[in-house]
DNA sequence: TTTTCTCTGTGCGTTCGCGTACATACGTGC
DNA sequence: GCACGTATGTACGCGAACGCACAGAGAAAA
């Protein structure tokens, strides 16, 4: 049945690939269960797998004077997490923290690299999507400088509703302090306002979208640039 | 003689490839001279050509708001413009902007792509640069967040004094602010204390570096992973 | 139930950069 | 030598976010 042959975490990248691809590659691949608040890896380390989300989510996050840190990509589905950097040199500029627990498949990245060689078609598709992911990092550098606190906040919000699929998702103010680079005070302040205005609701670290539209509109312009790049119409 | 073969730019990325694949390239670049001000490509059109800089300095700028716009990213010999983004999907996130005049040797982009297939040192290198890119960008998105502008300034200046491989060059206040994201006045307030403290000197578009490590000290760390990655000792 | 921990709300003075406006150069060309 | 355009200097009020400090409130553990 092609149900049983299907991979166990519904990855876009994986997903794109030829039939034949990815009948050899899967068996390679090591199905894990990703947990909040780990670290795939620490900036400046080696990569030593790579991986592809299911329905986890990633946080990419910039270290900077060895403690403020701030988002520059976000991976879910659509995207994987390693290649982009480090294919050929190892280390990642980037920390790389769970910022929604879920699934994903992972793969020892020497092992990827070699695979890597016999599939021109993943070539593709991680070239693609590492583009896609620099577009993201150069898009995300320019709303960090220019965007208020609460349009940047609500940007998040969707955009990690478009990767999770859900209105309601788990993320505390210190967490989103953390991602958007501003203090915790901030994000409450930011957060209470939105919730004022009945476009979202949250308590102890579970945000709901309650007004779709009207926190696009609060959003920044960004959102349209960021939007779930698998999931557009 | 060997002078005879030498490109008539120096970059890095074409004298890193071996002789083989460097002689066959050679005769299907163009040498141009590009101009301050010139837009190498639009930050979401297509590319037409892919640029590598012998003495000229390019800046990557994110468009944001159909106006605003920062730097993520600066290029001279030791990288390449066009080839990063666009290699698969064509449209580049950002805006090349030429910053020091300078030679440069271009292609076409599609005769480039199929001139890629035929490198497989070329394909590495460009895969390399573009990780650094990315890095890059990163690191400028996180200090465009956290520095103050004193501290951007003197990295920029710095940076640029690394490419081009001299203390004195042209760059008015009214540009820096483009690049650093902040208002003409923000950069003259700041280069002004750098001045008093005898560290630049500078009139009406020329810069001087006239104390390099005070210049160092005054810079942001992030100077220290931006450093001319090909001059490093 | 009480304690404890985590998460969220609020206040206050400060700093940085913004927007705006205008003043003073320096240089180039007429 | 004068006019004009470009580059730089200065001022002032404003707002966003900062650092710090502490207060409530819900959830989980004792």
């Amino acid at each position: 049945m092609a149900a049983a042959e299907r991979a166990p975490v519904d990855n876009r990248i994986l997903a794109a690939l030829p039939r034949t691809d990815y009948q050899r590659l899967l068996p390679k691949f090591e199905p894990v269960r990703l947990a909040f608040g780990e670290v795939l890896h620490e900036a400046g380390d080696d990569v030593r797998h790579v991986y592809f989300p299911g329905d986890s989510l990633v946080s990419l996050l910039t270290v900077i004077d060895r403690r403020l840190a701030l988002e520059v990509g976000l991976v879910g589905r659509e995207g994987e997490v390693g290649t982009s950097f480090s294919l050929s040199t190892g280390a990642s500029p980037v920390r790389a923290l769970v910022q929604a627990p879920g699934t994903a498949m992972r793969m020892e990245a020497a092992l990827f690299r070699k695979e890597l060689r016999l599939s021109t078609a993943l070539q593709r598709e991680l070239r693609l999507y590492s583009q896609e992911l620099m577009a993201q990092f150069a898009q995300t550098a320019a709303c960090n400088r220019f965007h208020v606190v609460a349009a940047r906040l609500a940007r998040r919000l969707l955009m990690t509703r478009d990767r999770l699929g859900s209105d309601q998702f788990r993320l505390t103010h210190e967490f989103l302090g953390h991602v958007l680079g501003v203090r915790r005070v901030g994000v409450t302040k930011a957060a209470h306002a939105l919730k004022k205005r009945r476009l979202i609701d949250y308590s102890r670290g579970n945000i709901a979208i309650l007004n779709g539209r009207g926190l696009e509109a609060a959003a920044c312009s960004c959102y349209e640039i960021f939007r779930d790049p698998g999931a557009k119409p």
